[in-house]
DNA sequence: TCGTGTGAACCATTTCACAGCT
DNA sequence: AGCTGTGAAATGGTTCACACGA
């Protein structure tokens, strides 16, 4: 059979990739409120810090949208980009844990500025639940079952302390959620058909101390702190 | 390079390890409290949900401190693991922005619990600058400089909005830092001795929107969200 | 001529599978 | 018998280098 695809390349898309993906939207952002009309991948990989075969391997991995001698035109190239990440279609959002980190994720640039609806939020401190936190007003996690039933959240976030990690998980999933972002410093145990991400600060820190010690025994000299060096670390985008 | 360490193995290790090694760290610190003497690779990789294969490859790269037959001595490990991520060397921090999500990471366990010492705050907002937040008070980022000098922070930390990271990033790299952790939606510059690591929320939301709106594809039913309602499908709906 | 798209080489990481120690 | 440590195979991702189209 002869399926030319109308359009929209079935190729698997390598996680790597769609990592890549945002940033490269973002800078085309930037590309295009300063009118520039077209852009090469020579250009917009400088801009992401990374090599320009992997921009131009990243892109063709969505079709073939550039033009040979004059690189890609940067409206057209967003708009690939967006229906590639699902950008316009709605992505309802629950927050479960509404300290500081949860307020910060509230009222973050990362879900006004992507579509992202915050729908619902989560806590069981007393002198939480009830207020109003950016949009909606805080629900008492045991309330999680009904509210969900009524607002469909798609993906849950987790912000509450290691200890209760697990559990929240759990109420998400059985709630529906199709997705999991977490923030609490915890493994958690998902079903395989629920896509669970970590964000671990304590983990990027330690990460980073790691990296410290070892140039500041490799400079040879003084102890952890200051100014020693050696080793060029970070050989390029670490940009996880 | 004429020696045998007296101990400490030289192999490289790659940052895939590193990312884990905090993990089985903090799972064997649970063991410990549990009372568990040793423990295998098995159990470890079932804890932090990974093969097996990959535990053993992992701590071997530190050296090899298991026991054929009985496994891995819980408490010895730990120490070992300590040891390669600088656990216990003296890390003073800086955080550049106090909004929300500054003020999450001051109080953060990410922070208290490993050993990593908030030296410095700043921020540029009049209404929060001179003010107490956790341990100290925060400064205006235009004394950076200054503070930086007396108080040596070995690690920054970038939780500013976008439009401020790269100046930010660029005055910590002045004061000395020799470590930045970027929250900030941004792309930075930084020279090759300064190790630079990314969190952003907004790609990881991005990612599982990706990831989802495959799957509602996949699935060949449904809109974007879990169970159905409104909005309107992307196009076709082929398997592959 | 310029710059994309892509096979092929390269490198990193994961997983297998098993020899060898306890 | 049980479980580590590690070569070797498999997989995944990056970079090179160049044919080809605009």
């Amino acid at each position: 059979m002869p399926d030319e695809r109308t359009e929209a390349r079935r190729r698997r898309i390598p996680e790597a990739t769609v990592v890549r993906l945002p940033v490269y939207q973002r800078l085309l952002a930037e590309l295009l409120r300063a009118g520039q009309p077209t852009v090469s991948s020579e250009q917009l990989a400088a801009m992401a810090r990374v090599n320009a075969a992997k921009v131009r391997k990243d892109l063709s991995l969505l079709g073939s949208f550039g033009t040979r001698g004059t690189g890609y035109d940067v409206a057209f190239l967003i708009a690939q980009i967006e229906r590639a990440l699902g950008v316009g279609l709605d992505w309802p959002v629950a927050i479960v844990g509404i300290g500081n980190l949860g307020r910060a994720l509230v009222n973050s640039e990362g879900f006004s500025s992507h579509g992202f609806r915050v729908v619902a939020l989560f806590d069981v401190v007393e002198s939480v639940v009830g207020h109003e936190v950016g949009p909606t007003v805080v629900h008492h996690i045991d309330r999680l079952p009904e509210v969900a039933a009524e607002l469909h959240p798609s993906i849950g976030v987790i912000a509450t302390p290691a200890g209760a990690a697990q559990e929240v998980a759990d109420a998400l999933v059985t709630a529906g959620v199709g997705a999991i972002l977490n923030f609490a410093p915890k493994v958690l145990s998902v079903p395989s058909d629920v896509l669970l991400r970590y964000v671990d600060l304590s983990i990027e820190l330690q990460v980073m101390s790691f990296y410290q010690s070892r140039r500041a025994e490799a400079g040879g000299a003084q102890v952890p702190p200051i100014r020693a060096f050696g080793l060029s670390l970070s050989p390029e985008g670490s940009a996880r």
